[in-house]
DNA sequence: ACAGCCATGTAACTTGTTACATGATTTT
DNA sequence: AAAATCATGTAACAAGTTACATGGCTGT
């Protein structure tokens, strides 16, 4: 529900039309995450559809298709950012998902699936780290630093896996040394 | 794409139907990501169109409809398994685009709306740390470590967002003082 | 006149998701 | 026989995504 309201955000400040829309998203989110222009025309229509936008088609123009925020958008809008996203169910994590079945997946060592990942993560810091270094703008610099971030927490759980892991097959283990009664 | 690749490691270890499928996939995860039977069997349909499963409708007990992985589907479930996720495009975090769009809504403060995402995080921090304590399995044990290291991220992030937005807005408000030429 | 950009739009598709319907088997 | 449980399935929708078509405007 990201772009949905997103879009409704940048309407807040003032009608605007779709090429407009998309740029100025990239341009805030420092062109990190490419927008389809396609998408801005596809989720404005249904913004429309739930009255959450109008199109001021009385401009007439007839080029630009201009909308605005309704009444029923800004609220939707301030319920939005008021709201922090994942509070009644927790978003699925697709690395845990994978380690936690790779586990049972016969012929896959999960040791070496964690380093993979694990090389890749830091890999991943190293460029982001180098994108810090040229002064960068309000919105790429903060992008940057979530990613960091989130890269930081995704090392730390690869390692904290692997103990886990290794301390699960060696409790695991001795049970198929023992007589099975 | 988590839950179609899931399925087929499941599906790795052998033959498996619908409710199955659920239930292993939950108990794995520690009851965290609750899994709606109905998509079992949607994705189940879908995994069968795209030839990654096929169902062992000759066994005839007309009752359990057991699916078995195909070739096509062990190649593709490998390549997920090494494959890092997001590594081509980053994924968009609804946060920060959330802050970065907030900045310019008028009559927000987006200094408030920082805490009150960080009160948020605070309070689900402490509820996984509560879920630790009483040894869980190492499905919810790896779980629970993977929310952990996000969310700490996360507050970390809402902190130097902070910072960051201070100087910016430092930054800005002199342009005011001085004349436009 | 034509190349290139600005701008809009649409058709088609994917994954995820839920609410609901249906039948078979087991338990009481 | 009624109730509960097991098991499957479908219809319908949301949101994201892309490839493609179309038309107007601008500069050469």
């Amino acid at each position: 529900m990201s772009i949905r309201h997103a879009l409704l955000a940048l309407l807040s400040e003032g009608p605007k039309y779709g090429l407009q829309l998309r740029q100025e998203f990239e341009t805030r989110t420092g062109e990190v995450w490419p927008l389809n222009v396609g998408q801005v025309y596809t989720t404005l229509q249904r913004l429309d559809r739930d009255g959450l936008v109008a199109s001021d088609e009385a401009a007439g123009e007839g080029l630009q298709n201009i909308y605005r925020l309704t009444p029923a958008g800004l609220e939707e809008l301030t319920a939005w950012l008021r709201t922090p996203s994942g509070a009644s169910a927790p978003p699925r994590d697709e690395l845990v998902i994978k380690v936690l079945v790779a586990v049972r997946v016969p012929g896959v060592d999960v040791g070496e699936l964690l380093q993979i990942h694990r090389r890749h993560v830091v890999r991943q810091m190293q460029q982001y780290t180098q994108l810090k270094e040229d002064e960068p703008e309000l919105g790429l610099a903060l992008v940057v630093d979530a990613e960091l971030f989130r890269l930081e927490g995704v090392a730390r759980w690869l390692d904290a896996a692997e103990v886990r892991l290794k301390g699960h097959r060696n409790a695991e283990a001795p049970q198929r040394l023992e007589a099975r009664t």
